[in-house]
DNA sequence: GTGCTAAGTTACCGGTCGGTAACATTCCTG
DNA sequence: CAGGAATGTTACCGACCGGTAACTTAGCAC
């Protein structure tokens, strides 16, 4: 597994000296998956197939990856990488101003979800098709969403709201209801399109002079 | 719990002069199949785990259903059908008043999100694992998904919200959002508790005199 | 009892699943 | 050029998938 190569060992090799014209199967295959996961579902894929995409052979697949599901498993891994760096460079736009980011955030996902290929949030779709004993899964999709919802609650803090914690879990209803509602309704039809005004409502709520309700 | 056989039962049809003691077969293949399709997901179960767990055996099932797919789609019915029926329990006990019916909706919600056994909406998992292809799953649930946003719609109306349309769709969001998370918060560990008061808050928000943030 | 029907049992079908062995090919490197 | 690693190809394995045939058993109706 994992060819060992890349890393140290020379500096600048991989690509530099050695474009090693076409990309690295493992690359290729591991697009492929990606790409299939997202749209089919995990268990609605089979290594044969996510080989066949790749132009390559489930026995050039079984080369790169222990198995399906450390597939499976590296796939979560990168969603979740690239969701993160999506996150970062959405609010990296506002330093200092988590309100902003906030809704900076939610503008970026409505944005997202404009693109027909969207399928809501790769990791969510997971959770909802392995069932609780799959112990590995379940543990890094749980992880991932903690982290949401800590970050989400952090920023609500920052931004100096009253209950910022219920602030920030119900922003992440909010986020997480237009992902789901994304699955269903095509294209900008859904009901996304109301999170970020709603974030901004409940944001104003909390921050304003009056007293919340209980 | 739904147990089938509450309800109507006066009706005479169906059972009418065969009362025929013990369940149906196909009651209790059906009953054993909702369940494992709720916990596991659609395609993690198989026809013959399902004849299993109901006792009975894969010839049993195939007498009483044309195919899986013929399953699939009246789990999905069902399911559908449950949720309408807990819908307008829930709603009729505050008839006139759309405002105390969404908060209903909401405290029910939680308190369903409180049972150990509670992995969201079966509609919506069904939907994140099944691929936009597969039309006749995918109609279904966007049809229930709609009426949903319709609904809600219809209540924010009827409590002469401002831009109603929005409003309902934001509750909606906090719905589905409390549905999405709890597949990964374990019981009341999760941000759900949160979508009642932002529900409140969002309703004050349209109701109130000030100008809605635009 | 005779029937009829619902249900259980066993065996089987073709297909696909995840996974492996053995061998052939390409291609980069020295 | 030689050698070796990366990749492609084919065939195969056991397990399970959705689905069917044929036969047996049990229970109710008359």
């Amino acid at each position: 597994m994992s060819s060992g190569k890349l890393g140290i060992s020379g500096g600048a090799e991989e690509s530099a000296g050695t474009p090693t014209a076409k990309t690295r199967v493992r690359d290729r295959i591991f697009e492929s998956a990606c790409d299939l996961f997202y749209r089919h579902g995990i268990h609605g894929v089979g290594v044969d197939a996510i080989a066949a995409e790749a132009g390559s052979n489930k026995m050039s697949f079984y080369r790169s990856f222990a198995s399906k599901d450390a597939l499976v498993t590296a796939y979560l891994r990168e969603q979740e990488r690239e969701y993160w760096a999506w996150w970062e460079s959405t609010v990296a736009a506002y330093p200092d101003d988590p309100r902003r980011q906030v809704e900076a955030l939610f503008e970026a996902q409505l944005k997202i979800a404009m693109a027909n290929e969207c399928r809501g949030c790769a990791l969510g779709n997971a959770a909802a098709e392995i069932s609780d004993d799959e112990d590995e899964l379940s543990t890094l999709v749980r992880a991932y969403k903690e982290q949401v919802r800590k970050r989400l609650q952090g920023m609500a803090r920052a931004m100096g709201a009253r209950d910022a914690e219920g602030l920030g879990d119900a922003l992440m209803l909010l986020l997480d209801g237009g992902y789901f509602t994304r699955l269903v309704f095509p294209l900008g039809s859904g009901p996304i399109s109301a999170a970020l005004p709603a974030a901004r409502a409940l944001i104003d709520a909390h921050l304003s002079g009056g007293q919340l309700k209980r």
